[in-house]
DNA sequence: AACACATTCAACCGCAGTCCC
DNA sequence: CGGGACTGCGGTTGAATGTGT
């Protein structure tokens, strides 16, 4: 899963770290620190450039630095905190201890942004179509341009009047994702309210819905605490 | 088993910010 | 203040690996 070994015109290697190299590497700075990253690969005796140096020593080598899954509470932790600091990934990095910005971009490019590209176009389930209190169930299956969607938002959403949505309330369902757990609905109260677009579980979809465009978080206190005086017995919470 | 497609993640690239002369 | 050197960040790439058919 590395880019393979090769050299620039300058005679710097590129591509994947063998272990000697990161042995060199480890040696140079546990000696000297992490300073003069231009400077270090001569020193040090690496065919490589400063910037692939410091790369290699800040997201794999670096003491500390930990690999493998995000929890589930460091996917929460992300998703939160991208909300606030957008792809800040160094900013966000710093909350975890141990992970690197390249990790958590990685991440989130990986598991998060992907479903975004299922967004308008691509099929969603709708699989409830929220009315009033009394959830109506419907089993719909369709892509956001069908006229099945357009009849289900049609529909008044009375249960929603008053509790202080930013959208317009006649224009809200709830879509549950087909596969991923993640976004499954039993937690999407604190992950998945986009406010003005669209997600696979919920869905606020402006009045002109053919112009569906890119989806932001805002993910509100208030709306938690709405969502649950209205659907705290349904969903559990 | 073989192939196609999807996913992962280490590494690269370009650019903006900071520092120093 | 201006400009060059250096550092760090975010976007992107692409081979290895995983999964589905």
């Amino acid at each position: 899963m590395v880019k393979p070994a090769s050299f620039d015109i300058n005679g710097m290697k590129k591509g994947a770290w063998n272990e000697e190299e990161d042995n060199k590497l480890r040696a140079f700075i546990g000696r000297f620190g992490e300073t003069n990253w231009r400077q270090l690969p001569e020193f040090a005796g690496l065919k490589r450039c400063g910037k692939s140096c410091r790369l290699r020593w800040m997201n794999y080598l670096k003491p500390g630095v930990r690999r493998g899954n995000f929890t589930q509470d460091e996917k929460d932790h992300i998703v939160k905190l991208h909300k606030i600091l957008g792809n800040k990934w160094s900013a966000i990095a710093e909350q975890f201890p141990g992970r690197t910005d390249n990790d958590i971009k990685n991440y989130w490019n990986a598991h998060i942004e992907k479903r975004k590209g299922r967004r308008n176009g691509t099929c969603a389930h709708v699989t409830r179509e929220i009315k009033t209190h009394n959830l109506a169930q419907e089993e719909l299956s369709s892509d956001s341009n069908s006229s099945t969607i357009t009849n289900c938002l049609n529909q008044n959403t009375t249960a929603f009047s008053g509790v202080g949505f930013s959208q317009p309330t006649e224009n809200i369902g709830v879509f549950e994702s087909s596969a991923d757990s993640y976004f499954n609905h039993g937690s999407f109260i604190e992950q998945d309210y986009f406010d003005g677009m669209e997600e696979e579980n919920v869905m606020f979809l402006p009045s002109d819905y053919s112009d569906v465009g890119v989806a932001s978080w805002d993910l509100s206190a208030t709306f938690e605490q709405d969502f649950n005086k209205i659907f705290g017995d349904y969903y559990g919470k």
